[in-house]
DNA sequence: GAGTTTGAAACT
DNA sequence: CAGTTTCAAACTC
């Protein structure tokens, strides 16, 4: 089942079809949003009941679907936010009846700017209520337990922010189930640190070309010759915005030189200018400590290269007005394309004979 | 695999 | 802002 919204706009019309957010499916003509001269036009094409003076506001629209209103410079723009009907299964978890490897696609091909840009208006516009830490959670019926710390930093999908999917977490509200409280956990980040979202990874100050940390370790026992060290972690030096205590992790460091020199530290490709950052911590997305990203012709270019041909072949579906299994399957066969591109390239770079 | 250590993030 | 607590990952045995 797939909710269909039809927004009117001037003398066109504005077709969303199920997703997670309407930046990711309006036409490209259209852009992320849709205005209109006025509320009332605005009411009455959708159903919405959003006010003036309230500048952002999930409205319920016609056919139960919900929409995220914001008023933003005297535009009006909707943003689909739950397109996507929900259900309760026999665990009274809550599933959607989009298959979860297309819904799991479209929260990775979003990029990170993408998704904030959203929470970012909301900030902007000052909707949201002040919030601190968990006790902004609302508790009730639906929402038991002890406060959410899957809507914390020290959950890897939130703090990078990406929603939990196939996680090990008890009680998550990182999902679309909770975007409310999400929106406001993002919120009470936002406030402690404006920049707790951003890379924690990043080039240098101007003029030098090595990444560093964005924002300096803190470590006290171990040297920063651990992985412990989120520096050392990145295979990065310590630099002057560290405040670690007993550092061994800089250039001359004879302690690193003879780490640097063990075997268990030639597989990644040495430490040297922190070229063989893992790209998943470069990109701010969740850690893969255990998984360390190999080294290879999987370049970030590489990723977001992918990414876009799959994101094309998803509006080619939506375009051409397939069926939710035939849109899940193209994707999945330009997925397969990819992938053996990208596996052509590595193997013959490699030195490897090609099937 | 269980227990310990560690440091980031959250909290006070 | 500093000290404390909580948490998850790294590490050790």
């Amino acid at each position: 089942m797939i909710f269909q919204v039809e927004l009117k706009e001037g003398g066109g019309t504005l077709t969303s079809n199920n997703a997670e957010e309407a930046t990711f499916q309006t036409p490209p003509a259209q852009e992320s949003s849709c205005k209109f001269p006025s509320s009332q036009e605005a009411e009455d094409a959708s159903g919405c009941s959003h006010k003036e003076n309230n500048p952002m506001v999930i409205c319920q629209l016609k056919g139960g679907t919900q929409m995220l209103c914001i008023d933003n410079s005297g535009t009006r723009e909707l943003k689909a936010l739950h397109l996507v009907p929900q259900y309760q299964d026999q665990n009274n978890y809550l599933q959607s009846d989009v298959p979860k490897p297309m819904t799991a696609l479209v929260g990775r091909l979003l990029p990170v700017p993408a998704k904030l840009n959203l929470i970012t208006q909301q900030l902007d516009t000052g909707a949201l209520p002040p919030t601190v830490g968990a006790s902004a959670f609302p508790s009730g019926p639906t929402l038991p337990g002890p406060p959410k710390m899957t809507l914390a930093g020290y959950c890897d999908c939130f703090a990078s922010g990406d929603f939990c999917n196939n996680c090990n977490c008890n009680n998550c509200c990182n999902n679309l189930r909770h975007e409310i409280e999400r929106f406001k956990a993002i919120k009470a980040c936002l406030d402690r640190n404006p920049e707790a979202f951003q890379p924690k990874i990043g080039p240098g100050s101007l003029g030098d070309a090595k990444p560093r940390h964005n924002r300096g370790c803190n470590c006290k026992r171990s040297g920063c010759l651990k992985n412990y060290c989120e520096c050392y972690e990145a295979k990065i030096m310590c630099s002057s915005i560290c405040k670690c205590i007993g550092c061994k992790n800089y250039e001359e460091s004879p302690e690193r030189k003879t780490l640097m020199t063990m075997p268990n530290n030639m597989e990644a490709g040495g430490f040297e200018g922190g070229h063989h950052l893992s790209p998943t911590k470069f990109a701010g997305l969740p850690k893969f400590r255990k998984e360390r990203w190999p080294s290879s012709c999987i370049s970030r270019e590489v990723v977001e290269a992918a990414c876009a041909c799959l994101l094309a072949q998803g509006e080619e579906a939506e375009k051409e007005r397939c069926s939710e299994c035939l849109a899940e399957q193209m994707i999945l066969e330009e997925f397969g394309r990819c992938l053996s591109q990208i596996l052509h390239i590595e193997f013959k770079s490699k030195g490897l004979k090609v099937e």
